[in-house]
DNA sequence: TTCAGTACGAGAGCACTGCTCTTTGTTGGG
DNA sequence: CCCAACAAAGAGCAGTGCTCTCGTACTGAA
């Protein structure tokens, strides 16, 4: 072991120290008073120290986006995995109720990736990867089950030019050896954006005065959706 | 016309243009940027001054919220007044469009009130009413359905905790003369989640790489959700 | 083992923020 | 006509992100 590797073996100890601090402050005040300064206090060191290890605010906001949807893909990636290949319902489920488990357990997280975009600031291409986790998960449970053969295109009559949008998509799952319809595309997409709203509207509480049973009524509503979809 | 009412009306005045500048403002930086000094700074007058017509920060904040909730309503109420009284299907898809269009004119007035809430911040009681507005349209074109005979119970089981959670909208339909069921208010309610999860997804960017045309695809998706309802 | 180069932490400082307090000016109503 | 109510200004406090400089400690090669 070169000395080199000490270095930066105690300098990523630091990072994730920083990031640790990081996210406990997020969870306590939200992301827009996540203070570096504060963080440094928490740490002991003075604020120009921790720009050692994040060039701005910014980068630690970075960070902790990655964090978070790792954090959730990997949760998802484990709930999923644990139910019988066949099932594809409830793979589905599985998926849903694991993206709510973790919403509700880390808010301040999920704020973060799927809240309101902070003005100036563009999320690096570095994002897009553990973005992307959710969804492959749920585009692997509806090409199996197309491969199956359960799961039927619908004949609804889809827009010349959202067909064309759609290409590419089609193209994807192709590739991954099903035959996927637009119409299917068209519901997925549907079913994951009706995922993210459904527990958008929980946590930011635009479902007070509608809502108080969620549990049951996210069930509910995903098993329709799940439906929709045709699983 | 007594002297207090002359008074009053320049304080009104002024804080019809504190708002104004802070709006501009607003659409520039975003929520999170907005700074009281910047707003003072572009009315010619000191910090300090704005303070006699907004206690904080947040109580600024409350009004554009208040006025943004109002902003949306009006031109959802306009937009679904013009449409034929028997015509649910078109007044439904009306107020799609129309929260959408608003959405996409004003999206850090849609992010002020659909997005991530600010921490430590409660929404004040007088917010709720505002709120309520698209809504009242939408359980308005249900009522009307349901009352005209064409909209159908789906004799989808409704788990018991979330029926006991419906019962009180339930009678809220039943005042105004409608007898629904409960599974059209779980589809109804869906159908509003899936509006503002389809509009925030596209707005907060989180469809980049799936869908370009958002237009069709937003008609499109609106369309089926109508169905899904019963329109 | 020595020594140059680098990484690091500390501290001062800049320009900004929300907000408070005191002082000064203005203006409307008894 | 004068005084009270109101408005604006200005200084000031504590906090923010971020930059720059400076001394120290450590590392990797000669």
């Amino acid at each position: 072991m070169n000395a080199a590797s000490v270095r930066s073996r105690v300098r990523a100890e630091l990072v994730d120290e920083i990031k640790e601090a990081a996210r406990r402050q997020l969870a306590v005040e939200g992301a827009a008073a996540l203070s570096l300064r504060a963080v440094a206090r928490e740490m002991g060191m003075v604020s120009s120290a921790v720009y050692r290890y994040f060039p701005s605010r910014d980068d630690l906001l970075t960070a902790l986006i990655v964090d978070a949807y790792n954090a959730m893909g990997e949760r998802v990636e484990e709930a999923e995995s644990g139910v019988r290949r066949t099932d594809f319902r409830g793979r589905w489920m599985a998926v849903c109720h694991a993206v709510r488990d973790w919403a509700r357990t880390s808010p301040h997280e999920y704020g973060l990736v799927f809240g309101t975009p902070v003005p100036k600031y563009a999320a690096p291409a570095d994002t897009i990867p553990p973005a992307m986790r959710v969804t492959v998960v749920l585009v692997r449970i509806v090409a199996d089950a197309v491969r199956a053969g359960v799961l039927f295109p619908d004949r609804e009559p889809i827009p010349k030019a959202v067909r064309a949008d759609l290409a590419p998509i089609r193209a994807f799952f192709s590739e991954r050896g099903a035959i996927v319809d637009d119409d299917l595309i068209v519901r997925s997409i549907m079913a994951w954006t009706h995922i993210y709203g459904a527990i958008s509207f929980e946590l930011f509480g635009h479902r007070v005065g509608t809502v108080t049973e969620h549990d049951g009524f996210f069930d509910h509503e995903m098993r329709r959706m799940a439906a929709f979809v045709g699983l």
